[in-house]
DNA sequence: AACGTTAAATGGTTAGACCTTTAACGATCT
DNA sequence: AGATCGTTAAAGGTCTAACCATTTAACGTT
């Protein structure tokens, strides 16, 4: 991206439909779907990227601003904006979703049970899929439950990379993000109450037999026992809701059994 | 909300981490969660809003443009800033899938993955919990499918809307929101293709078979009728994409089988 | 050659002004 | 009296211009 003198950077017609910031998101919107931008990519200064589209900086700032809002773009003080790069798994922000939940008052149950769908799914195409590597993976992490019984914190730990294991195992990135998606939103409040998390042993098992399901290549069986040990999980969560309710009754914003943070 | 005199607003402490756009962010984030502010609320104008917060009006509208960036805030020039209303299911916007699609070179075998374990879930969902007058609505759309073997783009939005019926019917919200963020990716191409399309008595019947395992309220007999249906569909489409890949070989900035718009 | 200093580059923020659109109000006509 | 249309105030959209804060990299010293 250091020759700037290429004409990727078409300058805004004034007598276009909408506004022009509209006009600036689908200008950088339409450079990456060509393949111009790619991740990891520089963007040009604002300074200078305002003047090559024909608009103000504001007005380049708030498009840039509402890529960076969705995850596209991130801006760095002092070094530039980048087109956000692609190592590891894509990942969707969850805010999105996190207030759509406050929003519509959508329950606890409903966020647990499109996470049991969404894990089923992966599970089920891991089972198809799941090469050595990430066999062995699955492996380790279950075996770090196993080691980490008397300690709920790094227990979380391998739990959390058991799950997005088998996501990469499932070889479908979008699946696997719309799954982190919704597993962070139930994370956040997990992490907070997992100090008193009991029957690690029994959860250690549950995830061993889904490994075992996806070694053996069998979807129906993965997915069986993803589905079993999610609903384990969902009424541990419950029953710690149900005890913590006492202390911080304020439930009365519409947020069902109590997702907002 | 006319009364502006109470503290929701709080001014923002200069001493703060992050940038000062953040904390708008985060300040207007908590309010939602919170409950101060719900849907279809509109907020104080910019420049009030802006001294309430203690931060200049750019930097305000940065944050405000973050928030409606992710569809929760949404503004009118002349009129206001507006929570956004939840009149019908909440949707995710699907732009952030689509450009995260384009930035990692999703397949649309891929996305018709996803967006057939969605289906699934919701369609065995939906055949446990459907009521009489979503079923109702579902047989009309088949129907309506069936009275338009003719006229293919009266067929699509008959079509789109059992989908979406059913989706309703399964009471989740939230795997609605996923697989309306999905299928719309997937709906645009198809929108242009669709004028060719033929089998589309067959698609009527597949339809068909789904909505008659939801009634009979058998599960798995309504995951299976979808999967067979979207399987179909997805031929369908790679045929089509076959076709027309004489027409446009521009396939290589890596959107691998042509996602991009 | 290694390190610390400094300067340039770059995004973040502020200020004030003006433009465009919206919607409410009121005057006018029927 | 009611409906219609113009006026006007309000609110978001945009621009210019400057300054601040951070990062990066060049440069010079050790």
């Amino acid at each position: 991206m250091t020759d700037l003198n290429n004409d990727i950077f078409k300058t805004i017609d004034p007598e276009r439909r909408g506004t022009t910031s509209e006009e600036v998101i689908s200008q950088l919107r339409e450079m990456i779907h060509r393949g111009d931008l790619r991740p990891g990519d520089r963007l040009p200064p604002e300074r200078d990227l305002a003047k090559m589209l024909g608009v103000s900086r504001p007005t380049l700032r708030a498009g840039i601003r509402s890529l960076a809002a969705v995850g596209v773009l991130q801006s760095r003080q002092g070094a530039g904006t980048f087109v956000v790069k692609a190592d590891g798994p894509p990942s969707l922000d969850s805010s999105p979703l996190r207030l759509m939940a406050s929003l519509h008052g959508f329950t606890s149950a409903e966020m647990f049970e499109a996470r049991q769908a969404l894990e089923m799914a992966v599970a089920g195409l891991a089972a198809e899929r799941a090469d050595g590597d990430l066999m062995a993976t699955m492996a380790e992490e279950v075996a770090g439950m196993f080691a980490s019984l008397d300690d709920p914190e790094q227990f979380l730990v391998h739990d959390v990379r058991f799950h997005q294991t088998v996501a990469a195992a499932s070889g479908n990135r979008i699946l696997t993000s719309l799954m982190n998606m919704v597993a962070t939103i139930l994370f956040d409040t997990r992490i907070k109450t997992v100090k008193r998390a009991t029957d690690l042993k029994e959860s250690a098992e549950m995830h061993r037999h889904v490994y075992r399901a996806i070694r053996e290549h069998n979807p129906e069986a993965a997915r069986h026992a993803m589905s079993a040990h999610l609903s384990k999980a969902q009424k541990a969560w419950e029953a710690e809701a149900d005890e913590t309710h006492g202390l911080n009754p304020d439930n009365s914003n519409g947020n069902g059994a109590g997702l907002a943070p």
